[in-house]
DNA sequence: ATCACACAATTACAGATGTAAACTTTACAT
DNA sequence: ATGTAAAGTTTACATCTGTAATTGTGTGAT
């Protein structure tokens, strides 16, 4: 077996790891800058993605670190669309595929495009 | 202003709503019948999506209850799917489904018959 | 009439989540 | 050397979630 954990993302973490995954590594300074909200409230939400693993410190000097993500975004959208198709069309891709271009009104031409995507492999 | 408040389905309260989507409505021994697990957390969870509006209660005998779905499988799906959209790809339906095609290897089968559903309306 | 059972309603409780203040340490400017 | 601001760390706290036991109440069987 694996001990892989399946480390996840809450809503309020997320704009701090979308930052994170722009810059490929921040400082606190560099997050706080780019996000709005309370200074308190992200430094704590950024100790919380450490803490869960999300993200690693790495020590500039005493007083600073710099901060890396983890999981990756990549990992991040797998998991989380896994999770939605598991848990709104019980796996079925069928299914979930048919709601997804009915309900976002997905044109004849993008579908197209996905097609040469999928062929040019 | 519409006071719509986007009422939230739970993990753990998703599966009595999937009982009472199949259903149409169904009585508490009728819920209990289809789910495994503890009944009282069973309970709770019905009184607690009846509280939060995704439910309706109506009086058979002053014993029981019959449970109606007021959020419906469409908009409980439609909620989840925007959400997901705008959380993981910041709305842009291009990205999910580049994401999505190459992630699931949707086959260029399956996005031929998507065009056919397009195309027929 | 009484008792057991089914269902409803109330209470409990730990862990996760969102939000934030308070306190501590330390590099840097004066 | 010393004050200040930034970064880190600790503490706080209400609400939400998942899970469940307990208590109340009406119904049907005996």
């Amino acid at each position: 077996m694996n001990g892989k954990k399946a480390i996840s993302i809450t809503d309020a973490e997320l704009p701090i790891m979308k930052v994170l995954w722009d810059r490929g590594g921040s400082t606190t300074s560099d997050i706080l800058d780019r996000l709005s909200g309370n200074s308190s409230t992200i430094k704590t939400l950024l100790l919380r993605v450490v803490k869960k693993g999300a993200v690693r410190a790495e020590s500039i000097d005493r007083r600073t670190n710099r901060y890396f993500p983890v999981v990756t975004k990549e990992e991040y959208i797998e998991q989380t669309r896994r999770n939605f198709l598991h848990k709104a069309f019980d796996d079925s891709r069928e299914q979930f595929l048919v709601n997804f271009v009915q309900g976002e009104n997905v044109t004849k031409e993008e579908l197209e495009r996905l097609i040469q995507l999928v062929e040019r492999e």
